[in-house]
DNA sequence: TCATTAAATTGTT
DNA sequence: AACAATTTAATGA
């Protein structure tokens, strides 16, 4: 959300219900709570707008109040390799933020998402005066490093009923995206295309799923019955 | 609140 | 990629 950047220009401040859906702010004492709240800004990412960009400076700490976001890569290609998906309450970059460096990845909405941003300066004070903040931050890349082994370990097998239920799984992970609700609610495009599959083959993937019994298929997302039936998909 | 219509999503070829 | 069927969202009485 730089200057020049759209999203910068429609920033405003948070709504109490918005500050409910941002999950560190609960790891905060009232006074670290306050000061951060104060710094939070909200932001309507249209579909298929950008929200950061690689080789751009860091400058603020980005996460999902409500709506899908996609985390992509570009290689000297030109090809572009999408990573994950975001759901609501998850946040990304804190791996930038804390070197200050810049992004490393791009973020576009896959659908009308509202985005919420801290600013990294506000990013470090907490990281100086705030046991909780550090806590939640460790406990978030940890459990991030665990979801791309378990990429990884899937890209190699490269079968695509697997790389959905691992995604599924990943977008399903109750701590880093503790705003997804027992419904995941992702439309079979959008799953497609966080996936690298056309929207046939993943709604044949899902209805493999589904039939195995770890999913609930639904018209605008789904239901997991089977968490660790997902992840254990070969 | 309910019926009608438009838009979005899904199932299938 | 295209089409039909289904589901939801929007509209207005």
């Amino acid at each position: 959300m730089k200057a020049g950047n759209p999203l910068y220009q429609r920033r405003r401040a948070p709504t109490p219900g918005e500050l409910q859906a941002i999950p560190w702010l609960q790891a905060l004492t009232a006074d670290e709570r306050e000061r951060a709240a104060a710094d939070i800004r909200i932001a309507l990412a249209e579909v298929g707008e950008t929200v950061c960009r690689s080789g751009r400076p860091v400058t603020y700490w980005f996460g999902v109040v409500d709506g899908l976001l996609k985390m992509s890569i570009d290689n000297a290609q030109g090809q572009t390799t999408t990573l994950i998906g975001i759901p609501p309450g998850g946040w990304f970059g804190e791996g930038t933020a804390l070197k200050r460096e810049a992004y490393r990845y791009n973020i576009h909405a896959l659908r009308k998402t509202m985005v919420a941003g801290l600013h990294v300066d506000t990013f470090h004070w907490l990281l100086d005066h705030s046991i909780g903040f550090n806590r939640f931050i460790m406990n978030q890349l940890n459990e991030r490093l665990g979801q791309f082994i378990a990429a990884r370990e899937s890209d190699r097998l490269n079968n695509p009923e697997v790389r959905v239920a691992r995604s599924l799984a990943a977008l399903c992970n109750p701590v880093l995206y503790p705003g997804v609700g027992e419904i995941l609610r992702i439309t079979q495009q959008e799953l497609a295309y966080i996936v690298g599959l056309s929207r046939q083959r993943a709604n044949i993937a899902l209805q493999l799923l589904q039939a195995r019994g770890l999913i609930h298929v639904e018209y605008g997302g789904l239901r997991v019955l089977n968490m660790a039936g997902l992840q254990s998909q070969i």
